[in-house]
DNA sequence: TCATATATGTCAATATGGCTGACATAACAC
DNA sequence: GTGTTATGTCAGCCATATTGACATATATGA
């Protein structure tokens, strides 16, 4: 295949595009709560994972646990993230949505899922695989 | 086309590890230079299209001109980005990359390039086009 | 010509979200 | 009992965004 540096930086210009568009809204209504996109991924990814443990919401975000540890305690003084102490190894402490959590995070990811689903509907299946491909081939291999 | 909550949710963060991983490595060459991922917007941009206005900069970048204004001061500076007054609308500032500023930016690019060119080979050319298109519909049709 | 709008720059204050380094505590593992 | 792991915390630094206010030079049009 002959790629053509125009393409390759169009290429680049959508993922840059796409992201900053897709981030926007959620950043208006995080706003209102006084979070930051910092505070959607970790509402996010409790909400994905629940029980998940610090280390392993540190692995997915990758940044230090100093970043994380401000990030976490106002999500937690907010109420919409508890943690609970676990049960087989007492050190780990599992994180979980509370009620006001997994409206919040419904709502900021209802807009995410909604440009996701538009995008997709409007390029059809087989434009969904290729999306797949694609991005698949952009992240890191090694457990990104 | 019916579309499973998972399937969404996968979509949404495949998109956030590849912006991760995407920004990575240009971002650790920036910080050996003292700049950071704002300074290599700028620079991507500039060099994308040479003479272009600081305000159409800041319409791409969709931020104030205070916050660009420290970025630019910056790259100015450190000699990668020169500003020329336009001849015909003397307010202008029409904005070129240097020779640093064209290697600089080369550098930084060619990470971002091999990651996209490997990802569309991986793929293959209908997966591209696809990628094209759900990116395309993720971004803002409002002139994003 | 005068008034207004535009393009750009600047000062100051504030908030978010990363980072490093150092240290503390509790609990598991050998 | 010693070492390792999981977590938390304090302190400081830097980059990058924001708002609001004001300054300057230049263009544009009544």
């Amino acid at each position: 295949m002959f790629l053509r540096d125009a393409d390759l930086r169009e290429g680049i210009e959508m993922l840059y595009f796409a992201y900053r568009d897709f981030t926007a809204r959620p950043d208006a209504i995080l706003a209102e709560h006084g979070l930051g996109r910092a505070h959607h991924r970790v509402i996010y990814f409790v909400g994905r994972h629940p029980g998940m443990t610090v280390k392993d919401l540190l692995a997915i975000l990758k940044i230090t646990k100093q970043s994380l540890a401000r990030v976490l305690r106002k999500v937690v003084a907010k109420g919409f993230v508890e943690q609970r102490h676990c049960q087989e190894d007492r050190r780990r402490r599992l994180l979980y949505l509370t009620e006001r959590g997994i409206e919040l995070e419904a709502q900021l990811t209802a807009d995410q899922r909604a440009r996701i689903a538009k995008a997709w509907r409007e390029a059809g299946p087989d434009a969904v695989a290729g999306y797949r491909r694609v991005l698949g081939g952009i992240i890191d291999d090694d457990g990104g």
